[in-house]
DNA sequence: AAACATATCAACCGCACGCCT
DNA sequence: CAGGCGTGCGGTTGATATGTT
């Protein structure tokens, strides 16, 4: 419907942000919030879109972000999140306290898809010489043979693993049982965090965010995570060596 | 040391959705 | 109900860092 561009391109600035752009986004919001993304800029004083603005917040300003390296259950969580919520990056980073969806986008691309790939081939017209030493030292979860992720949960598209589409989730969590012990290790509470979270989904109370604020709509997307979970035998069955922690 | 290749990550873009009028 | 608007999301890009030859 023919609406106009985010913002402007006229004057405003684009590119990095600087420190002195940061400490006035930041000033701004913590006086005023940031209840309207578009005027506020304007407000601030700065020659940046709305859009542009909001994403240096919630990436990068917001005072609850967890800098550096992903540690290895969150990769691993990442990477189980993956299986069930395809490329929904953001439900995925409402399930990481302090991670946002563009980081775990970028961890995922960068890091853990490799390591779901098949072993390369020792084809040696395949691998370029830099790829080829860099992965050597992600010696992580690289999964066997026939029991490799299948591509379906590497897809681009979100329809990957689509509400519809139960035969696709089941497998991938089916596949989960992939992962030996060694290689898939999550902190327990982890786990009975994020899928009572996906269950129970009412539970305000937690400071977690519910089903609704991930996007996932009660009625139809709950049900379906629900009775996929309740049909992989709740968390005993799946994910045994958690509870054993 | 330089040139090149590759990895990483911050930021942008365009689309879809929901709310409001 | 249709259309405008603001926001959020996922995909992609581009600059920079790092490693290799």
């Amino acid at each position: 419907m023919g609406r106009a561009p985010c913002c402007e391109k006229m004057g405003l600035k684009r590119g990095p942000w600087t420190p002195e752009e940061d400490r006035v986004l930041v000033a701004h919001i913590e006086r005023h919030g940031h209840s309207n993304w578009r005027a506020l800029p304007k407000q601030a004083g700065l020659l940046r879109c709305g859009k542009s603005c909001r994403l240096r917040w919630i990436n990068y300003l917001r005072p609850d972000i967890k800098r550096g390296n992903f540690t290895r259950e969150e990769e691993d969580a990442i990477i189980q999140l993956h299986h069930m919520l395809g490329n929904r990056w953001s439900a995925i980073a409402a399930r990481l306290p302090g991670r946002t969806d563009n980081e775990i986008k970028n961890v995922w691309h960068t890091h853990l898809k490799k390591r779901l790939e098949p072993k390369a081939p020792t084809n040696a017209a395949a691998p370029k010489r830099r790829a080829a030493k860099k992965q050597q030292p992600a010696e992580v979860v690289v999964l066997d043979g026939p029991t490799a992720v299948p591509d379906q949960s590497l897809s681009t598209t979100t329809a990957s693993v689509a509400p519809t589409d139960y035969s696709a989730a089941s497998s991938s969590l089916e596949n989960a049982d992939s992962f030996s012990s060694e290689e898939f290790q999550i902190d327990g509470s982890f786990w009975s965090e994020t899928l009572a979270m996906t269950v129970d989904s009412s539970d305000s109370s937690s400071g977690m965010e519910t089903a609704d604020d991930l996007g996932v709509s009660s009625s139809d997307d709950m049900d379906f995570w629900l009775d996929l979970f309740m049909q992989a035998g709740g968390v005993e069955n799946y994910l045994p060596q958690i509870l054993e922690d």
